[in-house]
DNA sequence: CGATTTGTTCTAATATTTGGAACGGCTTTC
DNA sequence: GAAAGCCGTTCCAAATATTAGAACAAATCG
């Protein structure tokens, strides 16, 4: 399975080591930063690599200072501003397709999520909430794993079966909820369900007590570049509305997909 | 003028290069990408070492081709997924702060934005917008230069005589709109009176035919780390909505400086 | 107050990047 | 239809930049 992930011939090994550490900031989640030392044992990097690569980061933004006085680094504004740049450059970015997305969220009165597919995860790229407390928490940004989620299995239904099973290999598998599917042999059998009906659903297999209804967007070759979900808790999703939300979607999608040149 | 901008003392020269091509690959606002001869020539780095930094970068999901069969490069979804872990990691993060900016929004049917300072530039982190057709433009992520802008004035209050005067000697000056300052001096001015009075005004600084309202945000230093404003087109900005923006405003902005530590 | 641990700086040894040249595929041009 | 040009890719040896480690001062901890 060479195409798992995308590994360079030529690696450029310092700036690899760079990203490693921006990775490695990225899983931080306190205000209060990541201290060089700390990098530098967890990485395996020197100390003073470490030191200069972040010097060298922070020049462009990309990494700050904790605090006027702190040793300590986060990642830095210039880096979130690299990274609203990428949208604009997708034909699919979602913010195009607000009007359509909020359409459907005022319809359900759910939250509505659209996502891509890179480097074998869900990447969320946009998200309309409803007004309602009780509502799921993804996040615009956030990456899902394939196997768990609606919009994920869309996009394993693309794949061979060698890449299935190379995927199923490589991945760490974990069961997120109750119905989490976490075999090879369980996720063929629910794609080629999926494959059939053209729609795929998640039923609390990510989180428990929350049903997604998902729908893919293709372009001009067929291949699934993107999709749309629809999800809520599993009490407000009844057959009934699944099958609106169904209907909506489906008009949505296929606008889109032959927007790019999709031909069904 | 050392503090203008972070030179590193021990750049490392790889990822410097690496960086600058991603900012190169940034300015690309089309969908086809950039090819690597393109950057080799723009940035006078050689065809195999943008070549090897493109397919290092690619590894990380930080650039993508722009098709299954091209070769140019475009700014890829880990770079966005990155990005959007920078605002979690600030206590000034947006977010957090969406219900009030959306009262703000709703009251005043006008677009609300709020930014950090960063790198000698303000950075727009969260903007709200009204259902109203004519709207300002700003995005998300987007920077604003200092000097043109009711938020980027707010910052520039913090300076001293001589950073204001190197800012000026450093910054290549636009005169965006019909009153946007241009010189040191009247910008000296201007800060005195923005001190004084404790807010900022653009008017038709930066868009002709847009006035923008804006009130900082404190930490416990007694800086100016983020601010909020409320902009709209000047015929609909009357001195009466000003003063009430001003009203609301300041309260919302009172309320989130003391949450950072700071005491009137 | 001593003992760690921190960030930072320096240096020499090393391993890396570098740019140029060469190749084949593709498009453009004559 | 041939040739010239440009593209991305690969390879190599020369040269450069990175590296690890030690040394230092400052801060933190017990």
């Amino acid at each position: 399975m060479e195409s798992f992930e995308h590994i360079p011939k030529y690696p450029v090994q310092t700036l690899a080591k760079a990203l490693d550490i921006l990775h490695y900031l990225k899983e931080n989640t306190s205000t209060e930063g990541v201290s060089i030392s700390e990098i530098s044992r967890a990485l395996s990097i020197g100390k003073s690599g470490v030191h200069r690569t972040l010097d060298t980061l922070m020049a462009y933004g990309f990494v700050e200072k904790a605090g006027a006085n702190s040793t300590s680094y986060l990642l830095g504004w210039g880096l979130f501003d690299a990274g609203n740049a990428v949208p604009k450059q997708h034909t699919l970015n979602g913010a195009n397709y607000i009007p359509q997305l909020e359409k459907l969220c005022n319809r359900f009165s759910e939250t509505v999520n659209m996502g891509v597919f890179n480097n074998y995860e869900t990447v969320i790229i946009c998200k309309i909430e409803p007004n309602i407390k009780l509502r799921t928490n993804t996040q615009v940004g956030e990456r899902e794993p394939l196997y768990a989620t609606a919009l994920g299995k869309l996009f394993l239904c693309d794949f061979t079966t060698e890449e299935l099973q190379g995927y199923f290999e490589n991945i760490e598998i974990s069961p997120f909820a109750a119905n989490t599917i976490t075999t090879y042999e369980k996720m063929k059998a629910e794609l080629a369900k999926i494959r059939h009906q053209g729609y795929a659903l998640d039923n609390e297999e990510y989180f428990d007590g929350m049903i997604c209804f998902a729908m893919p967007i293709k372009d001009f070759t067929g291949k699934t570049v993107s999709g749309i979900s629809v999800s809520g808790p599993s009490r407000r999703m009844t057959a009934e509305k699944l099958e609106n939300i169904k209907e909506s979607l489906s008009t949505v999608c296929a606008q889109l997909s032959s927007f790019l040149g999709y031909n069904a």
